[in-house]
This record gives structure tokens, sequence and C-alpha cells, in this order.
DNA sequence: TTTCGTAATGTTATATTATTGCGTTATCAG
DNA sequence: CTGATAACGCAATAATATAACATTACGAAA
């Protein structure tokens, strides 16, 4: 496997998807019982299959996944689990998509930004302190007290580009 | 009025709320005409109603007050229009709150970054040419072609912020 | 261990946001 | 005037998300 997948800003062809979930759920259960929380089964189910598709997945899609192996399941079971998630920050809601993307970096807080590949529909995570520091800091200077930002950023990824262009 | 109500980042409290709506309609009508397209009644009707907000408008709010004046209207005649203003740079959504606001400098393409106030609900738009070049020069050293930025902030602007802290 | 309070889940219904498909009307170039 | 195309009307439905309330599971305290 690649030595660090979590890390890699896009996920890379090669990497060992299977050890690539593996790790984000070991992540999450370490950082539950570490912080006194309930790594439930359809906690873990829901991050899973997020996980497993690798890219940004809508809400009834883990519900139709989520219903496989449940029998039944209504809506405000995926986004109570969901909302859990992104408390926690095991998962990220990318706006732009209605959709849900795992964290590659589930321990402690980070600005991220998100690079939504148009072609393969692949989201990076870049969690770049520079741009988080520069937006803060342009918003101040117009008086504006900044709490959360919400960037994504659409495009082509590295792989597409070069299918696409030579 | 104020001399440039559409280049203030944030509507302070005391600009002229008529003048204000009334330029920028009569920016798009003049866009319009100059490239050759067509500013019909219900695109000039959403228009205005976004910009009578000042504030961030769902696409049902819009279709109620719509119908205050049409008598019938139907999704799709709303969905219409803000295609239109949207691709044509009259309007932005705010993926964030599926809204939509007025757009301030409705010439030429921007990326533009949206300061949302958490308190009053006023959106800001910064413009902010030092941020988008960051953020396209970060992306590309990870090898990402963008082509869309989509950046929400959040906070407290700042006559929240005031009235909050002193 | 039992009990009790709380967190988590189940279930039904409904709210909110957005699109599809198709027929009609308006506009403009020729 | 006519024909092509863009805009609109309308009905249905898809897709996303939440409310409200009943039930169950869990963990701490007695």
């Amino acid at each position: 496997m690649a030595s660090s997948p979590m890390a890699e800003t896009f996920p890379t062809r090669e990497h060992d998807h299977d050890s690539c979930i593996a790790d984000a759920i070991d992540a999450a259960e370490r950082a539950c019982r570490e912080r006194g929380l309930r790594f439930t089964e359809i906690r873990r189910r829901v991050l899973e299959i997020v996980w497993n598709r690798h890219a940004p997945t809508g809400a009834y899609d883990i519900l139709e996944e989520l219903r496989d192996d449940r029998g039944s399941a209504a809506p405000p079971t995926v986004y109570r689990a969901l909302d859990f998630l992104l408390e926690n920050g095991f998962v990220h809601k990318i706006e732009s998509l209605n959709a849900f993307v795992g964290c590659r970096r589930p321990d402690g807080d980070h600005a991220a930004q998100f690079l939504i590949c148009g072609k393969c529909r692949q989201v990076g995570e870049l969690d770049d302190p520079d741009i988080a520091r520069l937006i803060a800091r342009k918003a101040r200077s117009v008086g504006f007290d900044v709490s959360r930002q919400t960037i994504e950023i659409e495009g082509l990824c590295r792989y597409c580009a070069e299918a696409a262009y030579g």
C-alpha cells in the first residue's frame, strides 16, 4: 500500500483501497473511544459506506446501501448518523453537491478546501492553512469575524486532466 | 444615496436601498441589451425580488412573491429565471443555504467570496483576486486544474459583531 | 443487580428544494 | 408573413432534509 493514503490530497489510482477504508474506520473508532463517544453499528456502517465509494455520496445512496444489510431504514437514520459523523469530524459535507465524503484528517479542527473533479467526481482535500489564514485576514479587514469556511473548488484532477490534454 | 452602494462589501445600514435595487436592475438591463439577451418581465421580477430582500432568498420564497403579482406560477418558472440570472452573472447561488443573492458586480467574470452573517443573515461579496489566485496556485501545485470556486464564509458581520461584543 | 436518566434508534409523515416532460406562446430573423 | 427558436405554462414527480413521537439500548448511580 501507499505509505500514508490518508495524507494524499487526491486518492492515487494505485492506493490500497481496502486498507485506506480500514484506516479511516480505525481512526474514527479510536477517536470515539478517546472522546467517550458511542461509535454505534449504524454510525460505523454509514462511515464505511461513505469511504467505500471514495467519492461524494448522497444521503439517499447511503440509505439504499444501509437497507441492503439492515432490511429497513428510514432517512432520519442516515441523517442522524451523518450529523454525528459531521459533528465529530469524520465526514465532511460538500455543499455544492449535497453529498458527503470521508475526512482524511479526522483528528482536530481544520479548515478544509475540497478539490472536486468534474470528470471522475472524486474529491481531494487540501487543508491548506495559508488559504484559511488569507481568507480570515481578508474577511477581518472588512470587519467580518469568521467562524466557518466552505471552500469547494471544481475542476479537473491530475489524472483526468492528463487524460484530457495528454 | 451612498456614492456607490454596489461596491460595498456589506450593505451599510444607511445605504439607499431603493436606488441600490434600481441600480442593479438597470445594470442587468444594460448588460442584456449589450449582449443581446432577453431581459423578460419574469426575469426582471425575479431579480427585483432577490434584490428587495437584500439577503439570500430561497426559490420558493421567490415563487410566493411572484404569485402575489402574477396570480399563478410554478417552480420551473422561478428556476428558469434563476438559471438565466445565474448564467449571466446577475445573481449568485449560496450553496450552503440553497439560496440566491443579487450580484454586486454583474459585469465580467469574477471569483466571488461570500461573507454570510449568521446573525442578520445578510451576505457580503468580497471578490478578492488574491484569494482566488492563492487557491488556484495551491490547487495547481497538486496537479488540479481549477474551473470554478465556491467560497462561503460564515461568521458575524461588522454590525452584528459590534452588537454582540460592544 | 436493579433502576433511572439519557442517548440512540424506529417509524410515519411531511417539509423543502429541484427537475422532467410536454404543450403553448412570444419573439425575431429572413 | 412565416418558420425557427427561445421563453413560458403546467402537471407531475424526483431528490434532499426534517419534525414529531414512540421505543429501545446503554451506562452510571443506588
